[in-house]
DNA sequence: GATAAACGACACGTGTCGTGTCGTCAGGAG
DNA sequence: CTCCTGACGACACGACACGTGTCGTTTATC
C-alpha cells in the first residue's frame, strides 16, 4: 500500500547526518543501546525519514559499514600467498575488534532474516568472490593442490576468526593468525611436495 | 539494596514451568520474538519470579539449553579419531540447526557480556575441555602431531560451523562435515606419515 | 516558476521492560 | 504442631522505544 519513495529526491544531507550519527552513538554507547529515536535526535531527522528509507535499525548499520568497507575490492596479491591471507584476516578481525557494529549486525542478522540476506549480498558474498579468486591464482600457480576445495578453504582460513567471536575466546593476534594459516595451507597444500 | 532471595525455598514447580513455557514458545515463536511477558503467561507465573531468578531473557533460555545439554559429558572415545569428530560436530550443528534456542542465546551474548560470560562458563568451556581431552588421548596414540597446539585444532574443526551459522552460508552437511575433518586433521598431522 | 513529494515536528497507540505493592501460601525452624 | 519468614501470583505503574499518522514547510525536479 505505502508507496515507495522516489530516491531521485531523496535529501543526501540528511542521509550522511543518519549514518554519521549512527556511527557516532553505536561506539558510545554500543550497538545493544543503538535505538532509531536517539540516530534522529542526535541527527536532526525526523524519525518518519529514518523509516522511509531503512527497514530496521540493523540495515542503517550495515549500510554505515558499506560505506568504509575496503573489503569487497580486489584482494591483496604481493605473490606471498602467506602474507596476503594474514592481510585479509587482518582486516576482518580489525572490523569486528574496533567497534560493535560488526558484531551487532551480525548478531541482529542471527535473527532477522531480511537483514541476513542483506548483509550476505552486500558484504559477505562480495568478499568471499574476492576470496576465491585471490585463492584461484595460488592455485594456477601450483601454490595451492590443484583440487583443493576453496570452500573448504574459505572455512578453514575465516572459520576461526567467527568461532573466535561467537564463543568470546578472545581474537586471535597477528602471530596466531600466522600459525592458523600456516595450518590451513598446510591442508590444502598437496602432501609430498619433494 | 535488593537482598538476593533464598534458594532453599525456591519453587521448583515454578522454575520447570518456567524453562518448559520458554522452550515451547521460542520453537513457536523464535528467540528474537521471545519476551519475558509472554513465558510468564504460559507459564502462569509472575513476571518477578522470573527477574528474582534470572537477570534476561537470554539467562533463561541458556538455562534451559543447559538442562538438555550431552555437550559436556565425556567425549565419544571409539578408537576411530576422525568418527568421534565427526560425532561431536555433528552434535553442535544439530544443536545450531534445531531450533533458535541456540544461536538466539549467540545472537544475545554478543552485545551482552554478562550473558557471554555465563554461556562461555557454562558451555562452552566444558564443551572445549571435552574436545581437548580427547584430542590428548590420539596425541598420545600418535594420531595426531606430538607438538600439535590444541588451540589451533580446535578453531580449525569448529571454526567452520560457527563462521557458517554467523554468515548464513548453510550449515554443513554430514559429507561435508567429512571433508572439513579431513583437511584438519591433514594440518595436525605429521607431514611425511611413509 | 509550478508542483509534487520528501522533509522536520510532533502526537499517538502499542508492546515490553523492569520495579513496586500487597495479600496469600508454603515450608523450614523451633 | 505451630509460627513466621519470605517466595509466590496478581496487578498496577512509569519509562522507553517502536512504528505510523498528520501537517505545515521546504526543496529539487520538470
Amino acid at each position: 500500500m505505502a508507496k515507495p519513495p522516489n530516491p531521485a529526491r531523496r535529501s543526501e544531507s540528511s542521509r550522511q547526518a543518519i549514518l554519521a550519527a549512527t556511527g557516532e552513538l553505536c561506539s558510545q554507547v554500543g550497538y545493544g543501546r543503538l535505538t532509531i529515536e536517539a540516530i534522529a535526535a542526535r541527527a536532526g531527522v525526523s524519525k518518519k525519514t529514518i523509516y522511509r528509507w531503512w527497514p530496521s535499525k540493523g540495515a542503517v548499520v550495515l549500510e554505515l559499514l558499506g560505506e568504509t568497507a575496503t573489503i569487497a575490492t580486489a584482494p591483496p596479491d604481493t605473490g606471498d600467498l602467506a602474507a596476503d591471507l594474514h592481510t585479509m584476516l587482518t582486516e576482518i578481525v580489525d572490523i569486528l575488534t574496533r567497534d560493535s557494529a560488526g558484531t551487532g549486525v551480525i548478531s541482529e542478522a542471527l535473527n532477522d532474516p531480511d537483514l541476513a540476506r542483506d548483509l550476505r549480498e552486500r558484504l559477505i558474498q562480495p568478499g568471499i568472490d574476492a576470496f576465491k579468486q585471490r585463492l584461484r591464482r595460488a592455485q594456477d600457480a601450483g601454490r595451492l593442490h590443484p583440487d583443493a576445495d576453496l570452500d573448504v578453504a574459505l572455512d578453514l582460513l575465516y572459520g576461526p576468526i567467527y568461532h573466535r567471536m561467537a564463543l568470546h575466546l578472545g581474537m586471535p593476534g597477528p602471530a596466531y593468525l600466522g600459525s592458523l594459516i600456516t595450518h590451513a595451507l598446510r591442508a590444502l597444500t598437496p602432501p609430498t611436495p619433494h
